[in-house]
RNA sequence: GCUCGAGUGGCGGAAUUGGUAGACGCGCUGGAUUCAAAAUCCAGUUCUUUCGGGAGUGUGGGUUCGAUUCCCACCUCGAGUACCA
């Protein structure tokens, strides 16, 4: 009865919660409300381990902490289930990915569950339910079916844009569109055919088909990401990967670039992550130039005829140093940028075609870190310089990117240091145009300190006069204005995969249409193989079924020759993973489909939802996600906001970052030898080399020529065959794969392992393995699962330890051996309640002890500041020093531990529930109100002043608070130590800082 | 390469605004209890030392009566880098 069964106590309280649906929001509630959410998780194969519920516990103790304040509390939890492990999954075995996904959300259930989270379940949501990317789909719909009107600066209805068009044509329209829209009258556009108008309708909706570069693989069949290439190569089978182009779904985000960047300023976000996604935006002020590329007659060399219009041809550069324009003496190209093709010279063909082709099999990271190798080729043509007319050699260089900005720099080595590295390298000019500035070793970078020379009008202007006066210039003779210049691509949509969100698109004349809500959602097709079709379509190229009957508005199979002439091939890409991610937060706000008041049927969610719970008020999850999850939802709500679909323009209001969870790998030394079984060597016999002579006895009796060299042969072994002790289960090693049932074990004090033999009497008890932390994968076999911590430990063990193991941002290792520590920590808890006879609940109802209200009035202090910082380790800590401290005094009055089962619970709520209930309380803890700290009781007359002598602290001193600096400073220097550290020299100065210290200086 | 973050005992980490470095826990050492083990309890545990002391928060400088904390330069490790989620 009277010890702790944690086993019996969390399935109980467990139980009770979801029988109860204890923590189910209300949308109807008299509380506040707050809205707590952790970062969307996938439902991986490889089930939870104990570094993936690190945020949750944070998050739920916030939840459970908020709901003792008395909120109404939204705490939900769902699943990212579409997505490519699925997928590979499937091409492997076979399986549908919508079974294995479901079998894993089974398993994640099952061990979340155990946790003890106080999630309101009933509102689950999971991407790839067509009940819910039916709204995936119609949140795409009001995507191409709006464009962004940068005079009023928010997105608007297309219909509307169509009436602009037919009343005044596209001149006065100042939208976020594609580049060199041609002009047209109202008139012109009432004459266009309807796919014409389609045609021109797409280069201004907010999602629209554009070429993007893409990393293809031609032997896969499909578009890697830059993660599954390793050296140039995919990663799956080690084929060659090119950069290719490919008519894609694009989402113009770069129309919210800046509204993204302002709005950082409203959240409450860590500052690096707003950091990192300002530098993803990246605003820039400068200026756009535009060069002429010179035709033969004006540069030099051979006429050449393949220039088709001379000078017509135009190199738009953007620059943030348009003040330095008459130090240019180069320009660099993309090697994929389009113009180079086109000017390339007959001589410089071969080499500028070898070297486009040598940077297709480069990928853009590589080319970005590399900045050692300096590699270009001259195209052989010439620009022209806007005012000194000269020509500028024209080159290509891999240092350039097609993505960024215009694909094109113009060079001024004398202030870029890349710039100058690429003329030094191939000796091109490196003119000077800063007055005094020394360019022999390096540029001159540094524009705040700068006078400008050799620049005709620029002459003796700063950088600030003369980018003003370039500007006026550039924009009087019409090749250039000032602008600003973003970073931020469109964000590519189209994904060639098959588990995903199928786009709610056909293509009519080329065009691609719309189906029509109603008939959302367009659910996913079967396949029979989930790989890409023999001419390289997507996997949903397979499909028997997957063309579009626009009359009868219905998935049909593909049309006969010269029949079912409305039949459309509909879209063959999927939506990428954070399609469904970019809006999820909304649909938790609706009650699920099991309540009677739920509008999900009807709605994405209903305006009263939207309106009661506005944006998540904390947002816990990992930093990796501050450039993809973090920037699309901001994008899709601001412009859901713009289209009045949500109230609110920023999702997120409170963002906290938890860190990862290491794991610590085991490894075993191995030396694969040539003459009998592998041979497997204890840590520290490896470390100390002795292992040589002990393999040498070994081969000696199989043939005495061997030669035995030294091994760094290690291989990862699984974690779960090591004690905290770093000693291996030999047995269960040898078991572990059938090529290891005879190998020799070397053990620690260098003999060698016979079964039943071991000198500890436990079967390889004396083989060490060494450690090392790596990030915790199951392919290095050092995950740990929660819910094995949990039957062995117990969840509430589980939820303290991992908020103990350290700061919830920061990375830090996983060390089950720890564990002990917390749940003796509980177990003492547990004893604070059970001091009756044999161990049986008691509780006194007499006043508490002057110490024990003390001790539970800091820790009541202590935990709320923790819960506010998110500092939630040092609560940790306070609550073993109050259970230390209650326990020495024997503390068992009510007034006391009452409080305190109140400030454990959001920790090890189950503990906390079951010794509530011993209270003789009938209601959940849940909603118990936190307890209310009183400084009275803190209250201190006396300090322990610790006394320094220059700057070290040498002994303390006990003196009341309430006397002057002087009676401090007079109570010191009588002091028999002061004598003795002051070794009879004089104080220069004494400082003293009341209530604090006392520094003697001299 | 670029951007951001982190370096404190054997280990995880603590230290409110610049004010007693190492809280709390693990591990380790010794002891009590036990036939024994587990569990539990008690004491000790930064290093060094001639036992007076001395050194000490990645390295080297600086500011200050006083620096883990502020400033400058550097080193190492980790994360992100646009199709992993």
């Amino acid at each position: 009865m009277g010890k702790y069964h944690f086993n019996e106590i969390e399935a109980k309280w467990q139980k009770h919660w979801a029988e109860n649906q204890t923590f189910k929001a209300e949308n109807d509630s008299e509380k506040p409300k707050y809205y707590v959410l952790d970062m969307f998780p996938y439902p991986s194969g490889a089930g939870l381990h104990v570094g993936h519920p690190l945020g949750y516990i944070a998050s739920d103790i916030y939840a459970r902490y908020k709901r003792h304040q008395g909120y109404n509390v939204l705490h939900p939890q769902g699943y990212d289930s579409f997505g490519l492990p699925a997928e590979q999954y499937a091409i492997q075995t076979g399986q549908h990915p919508a079974k294995t996904t479901e079998e894993n959300i089974a398993r994640y259930r099952e061990q979340l569950d155990k946790i003890g989270f106080s999630f309101d379940w009933s509102r689950e949501v999971r991407t790839s339910n067509p009940e819910y990317y039916k709204w995936t789909q119609w949140i795409f719909i009001q995507l191409f079916e709006s464009w962004y009107d940068k005079d009023l600066n928010k997105a608007r209805s297309i219909e509307e844009l169509r009436a602009i068009f037919s009343s005044e044509g596209n001149v006065q329209v100042n939208a976020v569109c594609d580049e060199g829209i041609q002009h047209f009258t109202a008139s012109e556009w009432l004459g266009f055919s309807e796919t014409e108008k389609q045609e021109i309708l797409l280069k201004y909706r907010l999602t629209y088909l554009a070429e993007t570069e893409v990393n293809w693989c031609p032997q896969l069949g499909t578009v890697l990401a830059n993660d599954e290439i390793v050296n140039g190569v995919s990663e799956r089978g080690g084929y060659p990967v090119v950069r290719k182009k490919m008519k894609q779904w694009s989402m113009r985000i770069t129309a919210y670039a800046q509204r993204l960047l302002d709005g950082l300023d409203k959240i409450d976000w860590p500052q690096p992550l707003k950091d990192s996604q300002t530098n993803w935006i990246g605003r820039s002020k400068g200026a756009s130039v535009k060069f002429s590329v010179m035709s033969y007659e004006l540069g030099v060399g051979e006429t050449s005829s393949h220039i088709p219009h001379p000078s017509s041809l135009e190199i738009e550069v953007f620059t943030t140093r348009p003040d330095t324009i008459f130090g240019v003496s180069f320009m660099v190209l993309a090697p994929e940028h389009d113009l180079v093709s086109k000017i390339t010279t007959a001589e410089q063909k071969e080499a500028v075609e070898k070297y486009v082709e040598a940077t297709a099999k480069r990928s853009e990271r590589e080319r970005m870190a590399d900045v050692k190798h300096i590699t270009g080729v001259f195209t052989g043509a010439y620009a022209e310089h806007p005012f000194t007319k000269e020509p500028i050699p024209i080159w290509i260089g891999d240092y350039v990117l097609a993505g960024y900005g215009t694909g094109a720099v113009m060079s001024v080595p004398c202030g870029d240091q890349r710039d100058y590295d690429f003329a030094k390298h191939f000796n091109l000019p490196i003119p000077n145009i800063f007055k005094d500035a020394d360019i022999s070793e390096e540029a001159y970078s540094d524009k705040e300190n700068t006078i400008i020379a050799n620049s005709d009008f620029l002459n003796g202007l700063n950088y600030a006069e003369a980018n003003d006066k370039i500007i006026a210039a550039l924009e009087e003779k019409g090749n250039g204005k000032g602008k600003i210049n973003y970073r931020l691509r469109d964000a590519v949509f189209s994904r060639q995969r098959y588990w995903g969100e199928p786009f709610p698109i056909y293509y009519k004349d080329g065009m691609p249409h719309i189906i029509p809500t109603e008939c959302l959602p367009l659910r996913l097709p079967d396949v029979e193989k989930y790989l890409p079709t023999e001419e390289g379509e997507p996997p949903l190229g397979r499909a028997a079924k997957w063309y579009w009957d626009e009359k009868n508005s219905e998935v049909v199979s593909p049309p006969l020759e010269g029949q079912g002439e409305d039949i459309y091939p509909l879209e063959l890409n999927t939506m990428p993973g954070w399609a469904g991610s970019s809006w999820y937060f909304f649909r938790y706000m609706e009650p699920g489909k099991s309540e009677s008041d739920s509008k999900r049927d009807e709605v994405f969610a209903s305006n009263e939802a939207l309106n009661y719970w506005k944006n998540v008020d904390l947002y816990i999850g990992g930093s990796e996600h501050a450039t993809g999850h973090l920037l699309y939802s901001r994008f899709w709500v601001k412009f859901m906001h713009d289209r009045g679909l949500v109230p609110v323009d920023e999702p997120f209001k409170k963002l906290i970052n938890q860190g990862m969870i290491l794991g610590e790998s085991a490894f075993v030394y191995l030396y694969p030898s040539s003459f009998g079984p592998i041979i497997f060597i204890s840590e520290g016999i490896y470390v100390s080399g002795k292992y040589i002579d002990i393999i040498k006895e070994i081969a000696l009796k199989v043939n005495p020529k061997l030669l035995i060299t030294k091994t760094d042969v290690k291989i990862h072994v699984d974690v779960s065959f090591v004690n905290t002790h770093n000693e291996l289960d030999i047995e269960a090693f040898k078991n572990w794969r059938p090529e290891y049932k005879d190998a020799i074990f070397i053990l620690e004090d260098g003999s060698i392992y016979e079964p039943n033999s071991s000198p500890s009497g436990r079967p390889g008890g004396d083989f060490k393995v060494s450690r090392e932390v790596e990030k915790m994968s199951k392919s290095k076999y050092n995950v740990v699962n929660p819910d094995d911590i949990c039957n062995q430990y117990g969840a509430d063990t589980l939820r303290m330890y991992e908020m103990f193991l350290g700061p919830l941002e920061q990375a830090k290792p996983w060390n089950t051996a720890g564990i002990t520590g917390v749940h003796g920590f509980l177990k003492k808890l547990w004893k604070l309640y059970h001091s009756g006879e044999n161990e049986s609940f008691y509780v006194s109802e007499e006043a508490a002890s002057k110490d024990s209200l003390k001790t539970l009035h800091k820790t009541i202090k202590k935990v709320q500041e923790d819960i506010e910082n998110f500092s939630f380790n040092t609560s940790v800590s306070s609550f073993m020093i109050a259970v230390n401290e209650l326990s020495a005094e024997k503390c068992n009055s009510r007034e006391v531990l009452e409080p305190l089962a109140i400030l454990i619970s959001p920790y090890a709520p189950h503990i906390a529930e079951e010794l509530w209930e011993k209270l003789g309380h009938l209601e959940s803890i849940s909603t118990a109100p936190f307890p209310k700290f009183e400084e009275k009781y803190l209250v201190e007359s006396t300090k322990e002043y610790p006394i320094s002598f220059n700057g070290k602290m040498r002994f303390t001193l006990e003196l009341p608070l309430d006397i002057s600096k002087e009676e401090i400073e007079s109570a010191v220097m009588a002091h028999e130590k002061t004598a003795q550290y002051l070794e009879g020299r004089t104080p220069k100065k004494v400082i003293i800082v009341p209530g604090k210290i006392v520094n003697i200086v001299g």
